[in-house]
DNA sequence: AACGGCGTGTTATCTGGGTAACAGACAGCA
DNA sequence: TGCTGTCTGTTACCCAGATAACACGCCGTT
């Protein structure tokens, strides 16, 4: 069944092809063109749904490609209390902030059987500077993330419950859907603790908000529990209808 | 008066002169050694306190390494409401979201007369292919300005005003402190609607707290209208008190 | 000296959303 | 077949903080 896991031994490669193999798969993921085959001759890890990647203030610098499944990025208070910073999936990379030599405070988390690459910081040093054209896809993976930071911060500053619910749900829409007729499918379970933890609000708040979105016919779920959501309808709700 | 603004024409050097000076200033800036004379040859722009450095949605990618003044970098929205994510001083870089091809909110504001060096992005990036061991430091500047706006969604997230309001003082104390005895005052005027701007409260709140805090010894103004606060007392800062 | 303009201090009122406390639905398991 | 744990839906209550509306002081101008 893990095939993959041991794909290095099965079929040893010199250390100049793994190279190689990272540089192109460095570049499809950074620009989000993900491709199965590229790190075929790496390690990849699994981690079980409610497994953690990496946690807060862990030593060794690594980033993980992920190749399948998903996985949440968020931190922890000391008083217990988490909030979810961002979602990623397969394609897209998590833990670029192991580049910092700050203390840091993110952890992530799999929320479904995720399969995941570890790339040492180190490593995609040396790789970027034996492929140049990577540094600039590098640093807009930096940017996308401070954006969706500043953003959050943003919203919470000036936004009610109900319009970072929707904005929410919107965005999972962009990252996770898939086209359902004119819906769009949110295709994960997200528990309403979840999505109270990425709008930052109690759970009670979502669980009434969602009630609202689904009385207008904005937002229904699936049997298996996904959210599916009309975006246009979604995009220019008003408060208080 | 311009004097450096114009230092390129009295004092010509060939590119290769130039590059190798930008090539150490960003070494050393990036690593917050910021030395006034290694960009001496560059030019240099003023700006007036309150004038924008760089606006919300403009085109040209460019960095700003300050060598004098204060400058805030926030964002305000379509209604109008103004945040501040962060405060940069001399010897720092602004601008790194130039780097991204994405849409970008944020903006640059001087808090007082600023001086800074425009940079444009693809001169950053080809200094960084010819001096690799600045890569590093480019990216930390990223994973600091990641960590700070994740510290601040947090803190939206769980801490009420007055807990806000205290890390922001602190925050302040740390990047624009000059000691003063046991208290370190905050070299800069700010507004409290500017401070309002940081915490994400109503100027209303943020007077009352700091009333309170005055109250109890905790922060007191200079003749000059700048704060003067006692960190250890703010560190442990108990609500209720 | 009189005027705005701007920043600050303060109060009275209203409300969004947190807190607390349930009830029902469903799934796994013993 | 009931037991337990996890998730969702809903309500009553309360409070931190937004809103609104002033008064005051301190300038720089005219």
């Amino acid at each position: 069944m893990p095939a993959n896991t041991n794909a290095l031994q099965t079929a040893p490669a010199p250390a100049q092809r793994q190279q190689s193999d990272l540089s192109s798969a460095l570049s499809a993921i950074f620009r989000g063109r993900f491709c199965q085959t590229l790190l075929q001759n790496r390690n990849s890890q699994k981690f079980e749904k409610g497994e953690t990647l990496y946690d807060i203030s862990r030593k060794e610098g690594q980033f993980f490609f992920i190749r399948s499944g998903v996985v949440k990025i968020g931190t922890i208070t000391d008083t217990g209390e988490e909030v979810i910073f961002d979602i990623r999936k397969a394609g897209e990379v998590v833990g670029e902030l192991s580049a910092s030599s700050s203390p840091r405070i993110d952890r992530a988390v799999a929320l479904e059987l995720t399969e995941a690459v570890p790339v040492s910081y180190e490593e995609i040093l040396a790789t970027i500077q034996k492929n140049q054209p990577l540094l600039r896809d590098l640093i807009q993976l930096f940017c996308d993330s401070l954006l969706n930071a500043q953003e959050q911060v943003t919203s919470l500053a000036f936004r009610d419950t109900m319009q970072r619910l929707t904005k929410t749900l919107l965005d999972l829409a962009g990252q996770l859907g898939r086209p359902a007729g004119k819906r769009i499918e949110i295709t994960a379970y997200l528990t309403q603790e979840e999505l109270a933890q990425m709008v930052a609000a109690r759970r009670e708040r979502v669980s009434l908000g969602l009630g609202l979105l689904r009385r207008d016919g904005l937002v229904e779920y699936t049997a298996h529990g996904h959210l599916v959501v009309d975006p246009v309808a979604l995009r220019d709700y008003r408060p208080k209808n």
